[in-house]
DNA sequence: CCTACCGATCGGTAGG
DNA sequence: CCTACCGATCGGTAGG
């Protein structure tokens, strides 16, 4: 019989990942090394190995329950059967206060994961494929009438890089608060979007 | 007196150049080997340290010639003179073209310019500053009456994440140019930034 | 759960 | 005494 879990593992593996999604993203993947992750994290080094296989797993892990969170967000707000200005207004809303939380694990998502073994990475993509595909029918709902419906993605794609683009601009404590820039951002895109005319495009 | 520098100098360090680049995006600044890089060039690995100081030296020449070539596009554009919705439609264009010959360029300024020395890092930031200053004022000679001057720099990081997030998915074989997500982008910013009611934000 | 190590590979430099 | 360039190997450190 395997011996149970002690009740303290997951609360150990989250602070390991915590650390290591600091530690990744400052001094990227490869730079961070396992012994300074041990010492943020105050243990000995042969013990992350009992929590973890390996360095990629790390950062497999990070990436993956990311992922995870997000996904979630975007199910609690599909169940919320807002009309099309609301659900999109609230998914940018929702995602930049997850985001306000989550800098390091952002980071490490959008730098690190090219690090992956091929299986393990395409996982992740998969799932930021059903991220942006939500994004983009929610887009498809706003504007009914846009005639190339094989713009949706690229315009989620757009709306993703003003959102995802403030990591490397944005501070916590700046004078512009993440809700700020979640409502200037809502505004110009969707003005942008019913006002250009794509269309004819 | 020092002897004159081989006429082939200039012509290898940008060989080397352009070879690290690639080296650089692909795999990281850090998991990219001195030993790869000279393979990748046809030389041999104490060569390198002829033509560079050593490899952070790399690094700092790829995001300094980089920087400097898209200010000379800001500068360009500035000595046209055009209306105001002409130059940001310009500037947009410019710089998307320039993007489409410069991919690993742009991801080694975006992911490994943070492994510069403290010096090093500030040189290349105070050029990413004037650039953004740039597109700031185009954006605030295009909406005058905006109110809140002090949003004209976040909605200029608004248009570079539209415009730099295409690193991270648009292909350049892909079905959809530069040139479109130039178009698309430029009317969705600027129909956005002249509709969206700011004033009161 | 630690100290003590390994196979390998790193960035950078020696002599000629 | 400079440069341009080689084969071989340096001291240290990475992940495990």
């Amino acid at each position: 019989m395997a011996r149970p879990k002690a009740p303290t593992f997951d609360l150990q593996r989250a602070a390991i990942l915590a650390a290591a999604a600091g530690l990744f993203a400052r001094h990227g993947f490869h730079h961070a090394s396992m012994a300074e992750l041990a010492a943020a994290c105050g243990v000995s080094k042969p013990l992350l190995y009992h929590y973890y296989r390996d360095k990629a797993h790390i950062l497999f892990d990070i990436a993956d329950s990311y992922m995870d969170k997000l996904s979630a967000i975007v199910a609690e707000v599909g169940r919320e059967h807002l009309a099309p200005k609301a659900h999109l207004r609230t998914l940018i809303l929702r995602f930049m206060q997850e985001y306000q939380h989550s800098q390091a694990q952002h980071m490490v998502l959008v730098q690190d994961v090219k690090f992956l073994a091929e299986r393990e990475r395409e996982q992740i993509l998969d799932k930021e494929r059903l991220v942006v595909d939500a994004f983009a029918r929610a887009i498809g709902a706003l504007q009914p009438r846009l005639r190339r419906k094989e713009l949706r993605v690229p315009l989620a794609m757009l709306l993703f890089g003003m959102l995802n683009w403030s990591f490397t601009w944005l501070r916590a404590d700046g004078p512009l608060s993440y809700e700020d820039m979640a409502t200037v951002a809502t505004e110009v895109f969707l003005h942008g979007v019913s006002a250009a005319q794509l269309q004819e495009a």
